[in-house]
DNA sequence: TAGATTGTTAATCGATTAACAATC
DNA sequence: TAGATTGTTAATCGATTAACAATC
């Protein structure tokens, strides 16, 4: 069996795309090779973290005392991570967050392009977001059926965030990213990954709190 | 020691403000009780989970067959986690995501009050994002001494993030909320949480491949 | 060669799940 | 009472760290 094949744990999954930036940046500074033990220390890890991460992927590199070469260690993540497929997404609800998102300029860059973005209130429809014309979710259907959509953004109030998913999932769109609170049900087969903001911030006030009490 | 002293695992902390949203819906749909299984289905985790997970706060509500009390619940969880604090926040980047967030609704609903928003390029000063006038980042030292500025959004590319993370702490905000890519690097009793966008979305590009691969 | 670094195994640490006595 | 549910201990599972032989 392809090493690759296997499913990746999620915290390895996350450090691995982490590892990619800094190998890039490093890569246009025209540094040659990288050790485990830099990457570590850029990232704030543990050497031993990293080669355990990157024993979860087909690195062909050969032992060395220079680390790994950079280039051998960009594709072998680029290609494991599957992070050179162009990926076609829609953001579901133009409020200012998926208008944002819409505009945003590091997604394409990263091989993410945001191909339509919807919205149920019928007066935005036609309105402008960058490129984009927001859409009413009557033309969802036809629009995904129309080109093929990877990953919905559901970037709508939590109340209608489900019914959302239903949509997209019932069209065949294989990955939802869901930016707002509460759980969204899901058939297996279907990919969530959910990324919200107001929770990192609740975490961040909890922190705050207790920090500033152990420092009295 | 009371409880609450204590420092939460972040898996703990990121299900108890699930929970919090959850049990401020049901208790607006009129429910008086809830029990840990009920928690449990409807967030898609086990009821020996969300039971341990309550046990990590401080919770007067004695045994019963009806599970946890509504508003006994929720009081607790609200405290322990400090989502009663009204916190400052203020962004850091007024590009389309640093805009977004200063007009997003959801965050004075939920106790976050973005005060001001910043960036580096004068041409933007003096523009607006909703109710707020973008500000000059040489402006930045002076409105943190004069308001209370508890959180720092980092909303900026990634080559810039650690500078403007140096400044905001320098200026004494104890947390961090960082958007960019990028790891950050703080000294000891100041709180850092990522949250990003493109990184989750790479977590569900993966993801997909493997699903797809799989049903092959 | 000698020092540095990998890849991998074993040990530790932490988080989740199972089990069950206590009890409403 | 009998069924349901908690709170907590113990068992399992998974992730991180340490250690070290192999080797460039």
């Amino acid at each position: 069996m392809n090493i690759s094949e296997k499913q990746l744990p999620t915290p390895v999954l996350q450090r691995l795309t982490q590892y990619i930036d800094l190998v890039h940046m490093l890569k246009s500074n025209g540094e040659k090779w990288i050790s485990s033990k830099t990457i570590a220390q850029s990232l704030g890890l543990t050497s031993s973290t990293v080669r355990q991460d990157l024993s979860h992927i087909a690195l062909s590199g050969s032992v060395s005392k220079h680390g790994y070469k950079l280039g051998d260690l960009q594709h072998a993540l680029t290609t494991s991570l599957g992070a050179d497929v162009i990926r076609h997404a829609v953001v579901i609800g133009a409020g200012n967050l998926g208008k944002a998102l819409a505009l945003h300029e590091e997604f394409p860059r990263r091989g993410f392009i945001i191909c339509g973005i919807f919205d149920s209130d019928p007066k935005k429809a036609g309105k402008k977001a960058g490129a984009l014309t927001i859409k009413p979710m009557s033309t969802l259907k036809a629009f995904i059926h129309q080109k093929p959509v990877d990953i919905g953004i559901i970037a709508v109030p939590s109340h209608a965030a489900q019914s959302v998913a239903d949509m997209l999932i019932l069209n065949g769109v294989p990955g939802l990213l869901n930016l707002a609170p509460g759980h969204i049900v899901v058939p297996k087969g279907i990919c969530v990954v959910n990324s919200r903001i107001v929770t990192s911030l609740r975490e961040l006030s909890h922190r705050i709190t207790l920090t500033k009490r152990n420092m009295k």
